[in-house]
RNA sequence: GCGCCGGUGGCGAAGUGGCUAACGCACAGGUCUGCAAAACCUGCACUCGCGGGUUCGAUUCCCGCCCGGCGCUCCA
């Protein structure tokens, strides 16, 4: 496939350099909070980068880090007056809840920056042996930034013209110079640290990523993967640490998903527009329409995030998820539809095409729906048979296997994020209608439902009528059919 | 200020130097239905921010302008 390559700045192809594995890195959480939908957006596009590779038959090594130690972490779990570990195992948890709701498969391997401490140890003494590195006199570890001359060639920033001490942080006197970051920060009073051979203290950001990618994928490998953000400095902080020390390029292919806006704004708690993935459950959003919403503008582009998007992917979601039940439970004659057959072919290779040409979710859509269609107007003329059933599976299967979307996985986290309000004292945030259908079970929908029945068979409709509105309040909706009553949360 | 991205129907959004400018949502009319829902059919941008240029021809290339957003500090 052809990925946009922010080191080369053209789309180049993605492709293993053994032939065989791709090995690729994506920056994770750092596990302070819950997650907010901008933080999901990057994952679940780099989940659409790794379903897709899976379903073009790429093997994968793909390793994402939690960041479980930070400025942030040391403050608020010493607020708490617990662990920086008690602390974070709560937003670990949350983190891969999140990603089980939305359907963000996992990694095949997740690194913790906890558990890699002599790692990063190790990088920092060859980063000093190197003459990258050097201490200052709190005990700190700096990255001399003169040692690297290619600093700035993935965000594209000429340093060069920075003048030392123009802005000089009064914290950091003790640098060499204004802009060399922090490898190891020496502890503060009463502050979580780790004894070492280089000192007492705590890693900085960005040694991390780079000693446990090294670790996990070797000294180079194909992929690096994050949010726009972290392009500068953090990734090109990466690239300095790596790279001093290996002479390789740290990653050949680098790829940065757009930030999301929120109703045309960036995302802050000021604003007022901020989301967590749990927010947006409680309002009785599904998961899955969020998932299409946040892949459905391609990665590279500014996704604006919108309650009315949200709906707009719900409805195309259910139309998806109706025609899908069509095609399963429908009866259908043996034989074949020549038409469908090659309208089949056409979906499919479009999809693929649109999804190898930089990920272009917004186009890979488009024959699917078209697929939907004419496979509809073919079954409403009892011109669709028994082997276009299973052809057009096939395409949806492939859809699927990248949108995630049709397979209704929805109530669960419905059901999670209401018990999870609940244990948080948050009910009063649950939408109403939430409330109502979470405690409406099965059997007790049927039950109404074969009332209903009844009902019409005895040709009273208003009674019949009166059910269906009250289940259509609970978010019930009810589609007679020719082979009997169907039902779905709405 | 410097750098970058975008401005396509009511909304989201794809796309191309020249076929009827995808697709989804919404809306209107129709078919079907006890009524709905679902599904289907039809309609919904003579036009792609504005001005100029290149060209036989530009929404697509170039220049200028306006508007929106982002980065340059922690941040997905």
């Amino acid at each position: 496939m052809r990925l946009f390559n922010t080191l080369s700045g053209e789309v180049d192809e993605l492709v293993p350099s053994d032939g065989k594995e791709l090995r690729m890195y994506a920056c994770g959480p750092t596990v302070y909070d819950y997650g907010h939908i901008g933080n999901f957006r990057t994952f679940l596009e780099i989940d659409v980068l790794r379903r897709f590779l899976k379903l073009t038959g790429v093997q994968l090594r793909h390793v994402m880090n939690i960041t479980d130690v930070d400025d942030k972490i040391i403050r608020n779990s010493s607020a708490a007056g617990i662990s920086i570990g008690d602390y974070t195992k709560k937003y670990v948890e949350a983190f891969f809840e999140d990603l089980d709701a939305l359907g963000v498969q996992r990694p095949e391997i997740i690194a913790r920056a906890t558990e890699n401490i002599d790692r990063m140890v190790e990088l920092i003494e060859k980063l000093k042996e190197a003459g990258a590195a050097y201490k200052t006199e709190d005990g700190s570890w700096y990255f001399k930034l003169k040692a690297f001359p290619e600093y700035g060639k993935l965000s594209k920033k000429d340093l060069s013209g920075m003048e030392d001490g123009a802005r000089v942080d009064v914290d950091e006197y003790e640098k060499d110079s204004a802009r060399d970051f922090a490898l190891w920060k020496a502890p503060k009073p009463g502050e979580t640290a780790w004894d070492t051979v280089i000192g007492r203290g705590r890693p900085g950001w960005h040694i991390e990523c780079s000693a446990m990618s090294m670790k996990y994928l070797g000294d180079s490998f194909d992929l690096h993967a994050g949010g726009e953000d972290l392009m500068f400095p953090h990734h090109e902080n990466e690239i300095a640490q790596s790279e001093s020390v290996t002479h390789q390029p740290l990653a050949r292919h680098w790829m940065h998903v757009r930030f999301l806006l929120v109703d045309g704004k960036k995302m802050s708690k000021s604003e007022g527009n901020f989301y967590t993935l749990r927010d947006l459950l409680l309002k009785g959003y599904k998961a899955s329409a969020i998932r299409l919403a946040l892949i459905s503008v391609p990665y590279r582009h500014q996704l604006n995030f919108t309650f009315d998007g949200l709906v707009d992917a719900t409805a195309a979601i259910d139309r998806l998820r109706t025609f899908n039940g069509r095609l399963t439970k429908g009866k259908f004659e043996a034989g074949e539809n020549p038409e469908v057959q090659a309208a089949v072919k056409k979906s499919h290779q479009d999809y693929m095409a649109a999804l190898a040409n930089d990920l272009n979710t917004a186009e890979a859509r488009a024959p699917i729906f078209d697929l939907v269609r004419l496979s509809n107007t073919a079954m409403d003329q009892g011109k669709f048979f028994e082997a276009d059933r299973e052809a057009v599976k096939r395409v949806l299967a492939d859809f699927d296997a990248v949108f995630a979307v049709i397979e209704d996985r929805d109530a669960e986290p419905m059901r999670k994020a209401v018990e999870w309000a609940k244990q948080e004292g948050r009910e009063a945030d649950v939408a109403p209608e939430l409330l109502a259908q979470v405690s409406l079970t099965d059997d007790a929908i049927n039950a109404l439902l074969a009332e209903r029945d009844q009902a019409k068979r005895r040709r009273d409709f208003g009674r019949a009528d009166a059910i269906r509105k009250e289940l259509t309040e609970k978010g019930i909706v009810i589609e007679d059919s020719k082979d009997g009553v169907r039902w779905k949360r709405k």
